[in-house]
DNA sequence: CCCAATCAGGACCAATTTGGTCCTGATTAT
DNA sequence: ATAATCAGGACCAAATTGGTCCTGATTGGG
């Protein structure tokens, strides 16, 4: 527990994609092809990564995507922020979209305020390129991929 | 998001009350009667903290709870991994519950490790003692608390 | 010795959240 | 013009969560 929400976990890799091919502007389509995932899935999350900044866009027909800035520039607090909102452990927290349905935050937000916060700056010193390890990276067959572009097809990885 | 279950802020809850009156045996209605909570939760919420150690117990008439070792000794990923299982921010985790979902367990599982172990010392350098704030701890009205033994009559305090 | 109080451990249901797809538009290169 | 592409929803199915309830076992007290 203490999760991720899985759309984190696929707008990673989306941004590890667009990492690798700095500077390219790649299609959905494409991204799809190179993470394993479903188009659709892909799109969703480019909106997502787009609308918070994290990716330009181009539209119209040879359109896509293009990660902005560097990714040792992009901390992991910022993608679940855009992905999943502000980082709250509880609802007794600052920021936290529903207002803490227990009694406890009454006398312990302060305390979990830290808490939060320690976990955040924990969040905050890891950056996207902590995460891709570029020796390894996207080496799927981006022509021939004929299986598993569905996410449900890669656990056969694990 | 990255949230932790409301079962855990209903365990923190009780663990608080029982510190409150360390060494005295409280039966579930009391402590419901003290936190606010409905009694059928702190029930289920104390069999699970018993069934992980962090309670004693005694059956039978006049039984009920007592909490098992000091405030201080009990940190918060005990807590947390007593009532929601083992901390994993994702499947490509060391010890999390469903094996990864996605193809990037497959060359990122180390670095979600290191992000993991971070955010698991950030909370085991917490205590049950750090969260609770005894100076205005569970004041609530013992007898006469006729309003409120449910969650969502909490509410107002927010 | 019986009864009432209490914990033990599930099963169970309702409500929310999440994951994923799809559809209809706007935009733009060729 | 046309096809490719992003924008932004609506929408549905599945999983998870929160909470209640029921049926035992255990034990103190009358």
């Amino acid at each position: 527990m203490l999760r991720l929400n899985r759309m984190t976990d696929y707008a990673i890799v989306v941004l590890g994609a667009l990492a690798h091919r700095r500077g390219e502007v790649l299609a959905t389509a494409q991204l799809a092809a190179l993470t394993g995932l479903a188009q659709p899935t892909v799109a969703k999350v480019a909106r997502h990564l787009q609308a918070g900044n994290l990716l330009t866009t181009r539209r119209g027909a040879s359109g896509g995507y293009v990660l902005q800035g560097r990714p040792e520039d992009i901390s992991l607090v910022t993608i679940i922020e855009v992905v999943e909102g502000p980082i709250a452990v509880n609802g007794c927290v600052d920021g936290a979209q529903d207002p803490c349905a227990v009694a406890n935050c009454c006398f312990m937000s302060n305390q979990w305020n830290k808490v939060n916060s320690a976990i955040r700056a924990t969040l905050e010193g890891i950056t996207l390129a902590d995460l891709i390890d570029p020796s390894q990276l996207f080496t799927a067959p981006i022509g021939g991929a004929d299986t598993s572009h569905r996410p449900d097809a890669a656990s056969a990885g694990a």
